[in-house]
DNA sequence: GGCTTCACG
DNA sequence: ACGTACGTGAAGCCG
C-alpha cells in the first residue's frame, strides 16, 4: 500500500450539489433529488483515476460546521441554512459509500478538516492525495501530502504540491494559516485584521513568516498599515486559530482499513435503487447489439438499398466533423473512417448508383458536400417518416423510443462534450446500435406510414423539400457586418442610457434583465400594484401600469433595445460565416403543425413590426446586381379556414377580392360595408384571427381590452353570420375527441391526447390545438408544396436565381437584376397555383437591395 | 434544465 | 373552481 486518497465529504458534495443544480437535475421516480449523489460519484471516479489510490477514506464533518467556530461565540451559527435538496442527499451519499466500500468518518466535535489533517500527517510514509473544493485544506500539503482542488463543473480537478503552491501563492502551504488570520476568510466567517487583503498579508509574511512574526516586529511597519495591524491584533491571532485544522486526532482506524481495490459488486443495487443506470459497473461483457461492429478500409455493402449513416460530431449543424461511414447487411455492422472512404471508389458508387436509407438526408448531404463526396442519387429519411407518424417526439431520442429502439448512450447525452473522452468511439458504439435499430424497425416505420395515409405527404410533399432546402441552407444569405455593428454601437448606448435612467428612478443598482429583481424594485420598492397577475413584470403587465410611473416607459424601451442588442446583434454576429453569409437550418421534424423551424440562427423570427428593430433587416443584403425579393400570401390561414370549412361569405369575400376583416365586420355589426369603420374593422380583424386560435370569449375581451359579455356578443355573431366555421370547428374538436388526432388537407396527422386529459385546463387546451392544428398544419403543407413548384418552375426556366428562405407564409429570393420581372411573375404564378382551393390565393410580391425595402 | 420574456407567422 | 389564443427559437436568470 502506498497510495492514500482522502476526501473531503461535505465540500464534494456541496459543489456537485451546485455543479448538477442547472445542468443535470436529477431524481428518482418518486421525486427523491439525485443529482448530487451523482456528481459526487462522477467526481470519485475521476478522482480515482487520477490518483489510482490503494486506500480511499471520505470525511464528514458530524454537524454543522462550527466547531472550531465554538470558543468564539459571535462566529458561529451564521452560515446560510442548506437547501432541503441538499439535505435529502447526505444520507443517500453516505449509502452509497458502504455499498461501494468505501470508508467513511465522522465524528462529534470535530470537522471533517480535522480529521484528513491528522490522518494524513499520521501516514507519513503514504502519498496522501486529499480531494476537495475548499482551499482551507492546502495548509496541509507537505512533501508526502498533496491536494486535488476542485475548479469549475464536476470533473475539472487541479493538483497541488508543495511547489505548485509556492509557485501560485508565493508562500509555504502552511502560511495560509497566517494569511487568514491576516486577511480573513468573508464565506468561513473569519474576521482578519481590517483593510487587510491578499497582497498586503503576502508581502508581510515573506518578510515575517508568521502572524506572530509580524507582532514581533510591529516597530519595522509604518503609517497606516501598523495602525490597522495594531488594532487588530487580537483579531488576527484568533483568525489565525480559526483557519488552523487540527491535525491530532486519535483516529480510531488505520490507512489499511481503508484499502480499496474498486468498488464492491453492491454498488450496482444502490445505482439500481436511485435510479443511476448509467454509472453501474459493468460486472461482465455484455455486447448490447448482436451484430458486430467491424472497421474495415473498403465498403464492403453492395446491396441496392443500404441503411447508410454519417457518424458525425455533433456539435454544429453546419459544419460537422465527419468520422466515418456507418452501414449494415445480414451479418455485421460495418464502419469506414472517412480518410478511407475519401480514397474508396466503393463507397463513392454506392452514393451514386444506391438508394441511400438514412436518418436526417439532409444533414448527410451536408456533411457529404462539405467533404467532397458525391450527393446520393436518391435519398429516403427514415427520421421524417416515423416523425410524421410521432410527431409528438420532440426529438431524437423521444423519437426512438417511441420507435422501440434502444441505443447504449442517448443523443443528447452524446452531444454534450466529455472532457478526455473519445467522442468518436463513443459516437461509433451509439451509432451501432442504432444502425441495428433501424435495420430492424425500417419495414415498420414505413408500414405504419401507409397505414396512418402519410406515404403521399411523404414522398411528394416532404421528400421533394430535403434537396431544395438543403439548398437553400448552403447557399445561406448574406449579412453586412457594418451594418450591423452601426446599429449595435447605436443601440448599446441607448441601453446603457436608459439603464441609468431607470437606475435613477429605482434609486439603486439592480439587474434590469432579472425579472425577480425587477419584480421586487416595481412591486416592493416603488409599490406599483401588478395589474392582477402574480409580480409579472411582461410588457403586457407594464403596459397596464403605463402613465403610473415614469420607469415603466423607460423599462420597455430597454426591454426592447436589450432585445435588439442580444438576440439580433450579437446572435446574428456568432453565426455569420466566412462567406460573410448565415446559413440558418430548416428543421422539418419539430413542429406539432408541420410548419418548419428555423434555428442557428432563427432567421424566421426577425423583427418587422417595430421600427428601431425593423433596422436590423438593413443587414441583410444583396450583393451587386442582385436583388432581394420577397413573396407572401396573403391571408393564408383565413382562406384555408374558408375553404375547409366551406363557408360561403368567407369565401365569397375571398373570390371577390374584399378586404376580408371589413367584410367580416359588416356581418358581424350588420351594417353596410361604408359603414365599417376603424375600430369595427379591428374588433373584426381580432376576431377573424382569434378563431384560427380557437379563441375563447375571455380571450377575446383580454385581447380587445372589452368586457367579457362585449366578446360573447361579437363571437355569437360571427359564429351566426358563419355557421360553417362553427359547425366546422365542433367537428373538428369531435373528431379529436374519438380518435386522438387531427389531419391537414394532406392527411398530416398531430395526436392530441391532452383532448381527453381529465384536468380541464388541459382538455381545453386540447380543444384549442385541435381547431388550429388543420389550419396552421394546412397551410403549411400549402407552402411547402408552393416551395417545389417555385423550385420546379425555376429549373424549368434555367434562371439563377436562388431560393433562400421561408417564412410560413413569405418566400424570399436572391435575383440577379436581369430576372427580376422573370422571377416575379414565375414565383406568383407558381404559388397562387400550388394548390387549387375553393378560394383563389393572392400573392404580394416586393424586392430591394435589402430586406428592408423587401417587403 | 426550467422559467420568463419577447421576436416572428 | 380554474385560467384563458395557436405555433416556433433565443437569451438571460437562477442557488
Amino acid at each position: 500500500m502506498n497510495k492514500l486518497m482522502i476526501l473531503d465529504g461535505n465540500s464534494m458534495l456541496f459543489r456537485a450539489y451546485y455543479a448538477t443544480l442547472y445542468t443535470h437535475r436529477m431524481s428518482t421516480s418518486e421525486g427523491l433529488p439525485t443529482s448530487a449523489v451523482y456528481g459526487f460519484v462522477l467526481m470519485l471516479n475521476k478522482a480515482i483515476e487520477v490518483v489510482k489510490p490503494d486506500a480511499i477514506l471520505v470525511a464528514w464533518d458530524a454537524d454543522k460546521k462550527t466547531f472550531r467556530h465554538e470558543k468564539y461565540d459571535a462566529y458561529k451559527g451564521t452560515r446560510k441554512p442548506l437547501d432541503e435538496d441538499l439535505k435529502l442527499q447526505f444520507p443517500i451519499i453516505r449509502e452509497f459509500l458502504d455499498a461501494a466500500g468505501i470508508m467513511r468518518y465522522e465524528i462529534s466535535g470535530y470537522e471533517a478538516d480535522d480529521i484528513i489533517g491528522s490522518m494524513a500527517k499520521s501516514n507519513p510514509t503514504l502519498q496522501t492525495t486529499i480531494l476537495s473544493s475548499d482551499r482551507d485544506l492546502l495548509q496541509l500539503i507537505d512533501s508526502t501530502t498533496h491536494a486535488l482542488m476542485m475548479k469549475k463543473g464536476i470533473t475539472d480537478m487541479e493538483l497541488m504540491n508543495e511547489e505548485t503552491f509556492k509557485e501560485k501563492y508565493g508562500l509555504e502551504p502552511i502560511q495560509m494559516i497566517d494569511l487568514k488570520g491576516l486577511m480573513g476568510d468573508a464565506s468561513d466567517n473569519i474576521p482578519g485584521v481590517a483593510g487587510i487583503g491578499e497582497k498586503t498579508g503576502v508581502k508581510l509574511l515573506a518578510q515575517y513568516h508568521t502572524v506572530e512574526g509580524v507582532y514581533e516586529n510591529i516597530d519595522a511597519i509604518k503609517g497606516k498599515l501598523k495602525e490597522k495591524l495594531v488594532a487588530g491584533k487580537e483579531s488576527a491571532l484568533m483568525s489565525k486559530d480559526l483557519a488552523t485544522i487540527y491535525t491530532k486526532m486519535d483516529l480510531p482506524f488505520t490507512a489499511q482499513d481503508c484499502a480499496f481495490t474498486g468498488y464492491k459488486d453492491s454498488v450496482n443495487d444502490f445505482f439500481l435503487k436511485y435510479e443511476m443506470k448509467s454509472l453501474m459497473i459493468q460486472t461482465e461483457k455484455e455486447e448490447s447489439h448482436e451484430r458486430e461492429c467491424k472497421k474495415v478500409s473498403t465498403w464492403p455493402i453492395q446491396e441496392e438499398n443500404p441503411i447508410l449513416l454519417c457518424v458525425c460530431d455533433t456539435k454544429s449543424y453546419l459544419e460537422q466533423t465527419l468520422y466515418g461511414f456507418m452501414g449494415i447487411d445480414q451479418d455485421n455492422i460495418y464502419f469506414e473512417s472517412v480518410e478511407d472512404a475519401l480514397e474508396d471508389k466503393n463507397i463513392k458508387k454506392v452514393l451514386k448508383e444506391s438508394c441511400i436509407y438514412t436518418w436526417d438526408a439532409k444533414e448527410m448531404m451536408h456533411a457529404l458536400d462539405s467533404y467532397g463526396f458525391p450527393l446520393p442519387k436518391k435519398v429516403e429519411d427514415m427520421h421524417i417518416a416515423s416523425f410524421l407518424t410521432h410527431s409528438n417526439a420532440k426529438d431524437t431520442d423521444a423519437l426512438l423510443s417511441a420507435l422501440e429502439i434502444s441505443v447504449c448512450e442517448t443523443f443528447h447525452e452524446l452531444s454534450k462534450k466529455k472532457k478526455d473522452e473519445d467522442d468518436k468511439e463513443r459516437a461509433i458504439k451509439v451509432y451501432a446500435d442504432f444502425i441495428e435499430g433501424l435495420s430492424l424497425k425500417r419495414e415498420d416505420i414505413y408500414k405504419q406510414l401507409e397505414q396512418e395515409e402519410c406515404t403521399d405527404l411523404y414522398n411528394n410533399i416532404e421528400m421533394p423539400l430535403v434537396p431544395i432546402l438543403f439548398e437553400m441552407e448552403r447557399e445561406g444569405i448574406h449579412i453586412d457586418e457594418d451594418i450591423l455593428d452601426q446599429i449595435g454601437n447605436q443601440v448599446k448606448d441607448k441601453i446603457e442610457e436608459i439603464a441609468n435612467k431607470i437606475y435613477q428612478q429605482a434609486g439603486m443598482v439592480f439587474n434590469i434583465n432579472s425579472p425577480k429583481q425587477l419584480g421586487n424594485v416595481l412591486f416592493d420598492e416603488l409599490n406599483l400594484t401588478g395589474g392582477g397577475k402574480k409580480r409579472s413584470t411582461s410588457a403586457e403587465v407594464l403596459e397596464k401600469l403605463k402613465g403610473t410611473h415614469p420607469i415603466i416607459d423607460l423599462l420597455l424601451e430597454y426591454r426592447k433595445y436589450a432585445k435588439i442588442s442580444s438576440t439580433y446583434i450579437d446572435g446574428l454576429k456568432k453565426h455569420i460565416q466566412k462567406d460573410q453569409k448565415i446559413h440558418t437550418c430548416f428543421n422539418q421534424t419539430m413542429t406539432q403543425t408541420g410548419r418548419l423551424s428555423s434555428s442557428e440562427p432563427n432567421l424566421q423570427n426577425i423583427s418587422v413590426r417595430d421600427e428601431e428593430g425593423k433596422e436590423i433587416r438593413k443587414a441583410f443584403t444583396a450583393p451587386e446586381g442582385y436583388y432581394l425579393v420577397s413573396a407572401d400570401y396573403s391571408q393564408i390561414e383565413l382562406r384555408m379556414l374558408a375553404h375547409m370549412a366551406q363557408e360561403s361569405h368567407m369565401m365569397e369575400a375571398f373570390k371577390e377580392g374584399v378586404d376580408v376583416h371589413t367584410k367580416t365586420a359588416t356581418l358581424i355589426f350588420n351594417v353596410d360595408k361604408e359603414a365599417v369603420d376603424e375600430r369595427m374593422r379591428r374588433i373584426a380583424k381580432t376576431v377573424n384571427f382569434g378563431i384560427v386560435y380557437g379563441q375563447t370569449e375571455h380571450g377575446l375581451s383580454q385581447q380587445l381590452k372589452i368586457t367579457r359579455k362585449e366578446a360573447t356578443e361579437f363571437m355569437n355573431s360571427y359564429f351566426e353570420n358563419y355557421p360553417n366555421i362553427s359547425e366546422y370547428m365542433d367537428s373538428l374538436v369531435e373528431y379529436c375527441k374519438e380518435n386522438g388526432y387531427v389531419k391537414t388537407i394532406f392527411n398530416r396527422r398531430r395526436m392530441i391526447p391532452e383532448i381527453n386529459d381529465k384536468n380541464f385546463m388541459t382538455r381545453e387546451f386540447g380543444k384549442r390545438a385541435a381547431m388550429n392544428a388543420p389550419i396552421q398544419g394546412s397551410a403549411a403543407d400549402l407552402i411547402k408544396i408552393a416551395m417545389i413548384k417555385v423550385k420546379e418552375a425555376m429549373e424549368k426556366a434555367q434562371v439563377e436565381s436562388k431560393m433562400l428562405l421561408q417564412i410560413h407564409d413569405e418566400l424570399i429570393f436572391l435575383v440577379p437584376e436581369k430576372e427580376l420581372e422573370q422571377m416575379i411573375s414565375l414565383v406568383k404564378e407558381a404559388m397562387e397555383h400550388a394548390v387549387e382551393l375553393s378560394v383563389p390565393l393572392s400573392t404580394s410580391v416586393a424586392y430591394g437591395k435589402r430586406w428592408y425595402e423587401a417587403k
